[in-house]
DNA sequence: CGGACGATTGAGGACATTCAATTCGAGTGG
DNA sequence: CCACTCGAATTGAATGTCCTCAATCGTCCG
């Protein structure tokens, strides 16, 4: 997979509605170029691979992709699901090379940021700086959530506390927040999760008998937020790390 | 526990054996205050605990700390254990405020460094910013580290997997590789792992009846790495990710 | 010395996995 | 347009791993 994927993704041509790059002055409305570079990536294409070299961030646009890891024997772990909004790439600040990969879910689009940018940015401005930080450190804490539910959960908190993240998340986007298509399968859940797909399968069954959901397939319809929130054990009024974006809708830093 | 423990941490006296703050230049050798804040935590103490006001960061100077977090309903989950050099602090960065508490398993002493200050090194210098990023990114991966042997690894792997860290991580700071005192209960060992108690006792047992292992309490000795990696399903050239500090141990900042 | 907490070990049970058989659905080619 | 095919999803039965409950032992401090 790795290597075709890999070829198509970087012989891909970048789309460059703008000028590629301008210089950057010390006024924090100046920051943003006023188009980004951006990039497509077709269904089950690869956005980078673990092992490739770390130079570029990515703010994924529209769709929706999966980022995992392999272990030394070969197992994989799903780390995430990343919608419009989120940002790609950190994983390979570190030692300059990824250290995961991620694949598009769904035919996407996303904003394509060079580190070095970045870099500048946060060097002429504390705002931007700030910036890269909390986003950086909303990812660690994302991670650590996770962490949480894989630690100290049972199978069903899990599955309930992943529908309602997932719920949530939509919302955030101006979608349903009850009504959606998963673009995931359920091994993708599964994994995830640290369960098997069959048990993913049997407590979406076990939901929709108890009348929580209604599940067709990929199509999902939660029916009784309250019971899942009951079933996961968070509170309520529990948030989650806020995902507002580096970036707005049209590519603009944003002024928070 | 903690309102006592906070009480006696934040009216514990900073040592200030140096002048507490100095003006910093653009000169990277001077970035550096000669002296750091130290302070002291003792064993069972908190350094930080969640729901606290972020201002700080800590680097660990001396001893063992474990950070955690607590869920909804009151689940914790041992996120990590820390040693010279570690970095905490982090979680309070996105938000104002930490989502984790650290307590120290020993008698312990940390450097403080406000955060403030390291926001102010990162404007100057773009050696001391890439530190800071860096060292966040580095905690990040090391969380989908843990991710993975939560998610995927059964519990005489995840054993496997904590034994060789823990060793390897006394081996960094010039300690013995194979033989080593467990500053922490089984039970944080467990909640670390997602397993319970008795059952990291019992792989204990099982690893020590099998000749790789001994122990005795705390104290342990590593018989058998070959048969540890095997176990583990890591391939024995994996690397954690590096763990050189931000600071070295005389408090002045890293040149790297 | 006594008490409390940590660690060990056993027996039984619960929950998730494994293996296996069907069904369902989307995409492809005739 | 339909049949075909492959991957995904569902469901069942049996197994296994880890957990729960409980008793005992050890060890560190007061």
């Amino acid at each position: 997979m790795t290597a075709a994927a890999l070829r198509s993704y970087h012989s891909a041509p970048l789309r460059t509605p703008g000028p590629p790059v301008r210089p950057v002055s010390a006024s924090i409305t100046s920051l943003a170029p006023p188009k980004r570079l951006r990039q497509k990536v077709r269904r089950g294409e690869t956005l980078y691979a673990a092992g490739g070299a770390f130079r570029l961030l990515y703010v994924v646009r529209v769709g929706v992709m999966k980022s995992f890891t392999v272990s030394g024997d070969g197992l994989v772990q799903v780390t995430g699901f990343h919608f419009a909004g989120d940002v790609l790439g950190f994983d390979g600040i570190d030692s300059g090379t990824h250290q995961s990969s991620v694949v598009a879910l769904d035919d996407c689009e996303v904003f394509v940021v060079p580190f070095a940018q970045c870099e500048r940015w946060s060097a002429e401005s504390p705002q931007a700086q700030r910036l890269m930080m909390r986003t950086l450190a909303r990812e660690l804490l994302r991670s650590q959530e996770l962490m949480l539910l894989l630690g100290t959960m049972h199978a069903e908190q899990r599955v309930a506390t992943f529908l309602l993240d997932i719920s949530e998340r939509y919302a955030r986007l101006g979608y349903s927040r009850s009504e959606f298509i998963l673009r995931m399968t359920r091994q993708d859940i599964g994994s995830y999760l640290g369960l098997k797909l069959e048990t993913v399968s049997r407590i979406f069954s076990r939901f929709q008998a108890e009348g929580l959901l209604q599940v067709q397939g990929k199509s999902l319809a939660v029916l009784d937020f309250n019971a899942l929130w009951r079933i996961s054990g968070l509170s309520p009024d529990r948030r989650w790390p806020a995902c507002d974006s580096i970036l707005d809708r049209d590519g603009e830093l944003r002024a928070a």
